[in-house]
DNA sequence: GCATTTAAATACCGATCGGTAATTTATTTT
DNA sequence: AAAATAAATTACCGATCGGTATTTAAATGC
């Protein structure tokens, strides 16, 4: 019946990582423990080790999987061409969407992650940074593009405008996990498109 | 010697208070122990609980003492009058500057406890989003008589304008803890600066 | 049917967790 | 000097931590 030799899985490995994420996500690296994950998961603690390795590989698995996740959705927003200020805040009301999902924790995991993993001492103390510079360069390349297309006025500077839309998911996020709803959200981005001038 | 009866305290209460607060600080609720604190406080463990409390309480204190520790500057930001414009800069830049100075953790306690706290069972859940509501309570009252004087157009929203810089204040503190330097924050604030009108 | 393979399940490891009881030390009061 | 007081110190508590050895169950290959 099953593909491979042995016995068969009870878990599949994807839906075991994901609701590793969603327990990561909402309690932190500290917060969360093995005993804790194998509950919510269903993969007792010998399958987790076997199948991700230990604690630090799981929870560095889950926030991969945060931020691939993510892709496809930046990807059509990156390839739907337009204005830079349309392109900006869908950039940011996507985000802002993400936050409040019913089936998720509030907030962002990788704000969450930058934060909580800041003071370890192994690689997970760089990972939500890296994602986030990652997120931070696209938005750069998009914003180069656009002044170089005239959109932008030519004494604009593009990473600052980068580093500042960057610098709004993480409010975004920061205000998701502290209760801010929807429409709070939505305010905060209308204020925060108006440093793009009138004409772009 | 001494004032009190018994033997004379080794440490000060409010030194060891410190020294918790930047251990809390920088490695958050869950990812600090008991033995950690005694450890940097120089007070043993029978010694902290008798004088804070438990480890909640004694969290509760570190991160009260964060914030009346800062009362006094923004005291003085409040009270020196001049354009909202400056005002709002001067707000800015005060938190970027406090939020990487050499003796501390980097980033913001306030928000750290904003995320690592979201998920705990207990009072802790809103501690940091309380002070944060005070400051944006704050906020709000000085935008409010800004616009009564004329200085912001009648149709600003003063609530979305001191939201959206109560928000640029958590941004600075991701952004800190994740290692930008004064630099960075300053050329962030710059750009959210602009989402005043030129007059203001 | 039987060996092999793979995973699940149980039980367990030493270390550390938050928290405390019991004792010792240093000071003040009388 | 002795009683009283308060803090430091040491040692310890049961529970839980991250991680694993061992056994059992379920599938395939021959």
């Amino acid at each position: 019946m099953g593909i491979g030799r042995g016995r068969p899985r009870k878990s599949d490995p994807e839906q075991v990582l994901d609701k590793a994420m969603a327990l990561f996500w909402e309690r932190g690296f500290e917060g969360t423990s093995m005993n804790d994950l194998a509950c919510a998961t269903g993969m007792a603690k010998p399958g987790l080790y076997a199948t991700f390795g230990d604690k630090e590989e799981l929870y560095s698995r889950a926030i991969t999987r945060y931020f691939e996740q993510s892709a496809p959705v930046f990807d059509e927003i990156f390839n739907t061409p337009g204005p830079v200020k349309d392109f900006l805040r869908r950039y940011l009301e996507t985000i802002a969407a993400s936050l409040n999902k019913k089936d998720c924790p509030s907030g962002c995991f990788m704000v969450n992650s930058i934060i909580d993993c800041a003071s370890q001492p192994s690689s997970l103390e760089s990972l939500g940074r890296e994602f986030h510079e990652k997120r931070q360069g696209a938005l750069l390349k998009r914003v180069q593009e656009a002044q170089q297309q005239g959109e932008l006025p030519a004494d604009a500077d593009p990473k600052a405008l980068a580093d500042f839309f960057a610098g709004q998911s993480l409010a975004l996020g920061v205000m998701a996990r502290s209760g801010a709803d929807q429409k709070a959200l939505q305010s905060f981005i209308d204020v925060a498109m108006t440093v793009l001038p009138e004409g772009a």
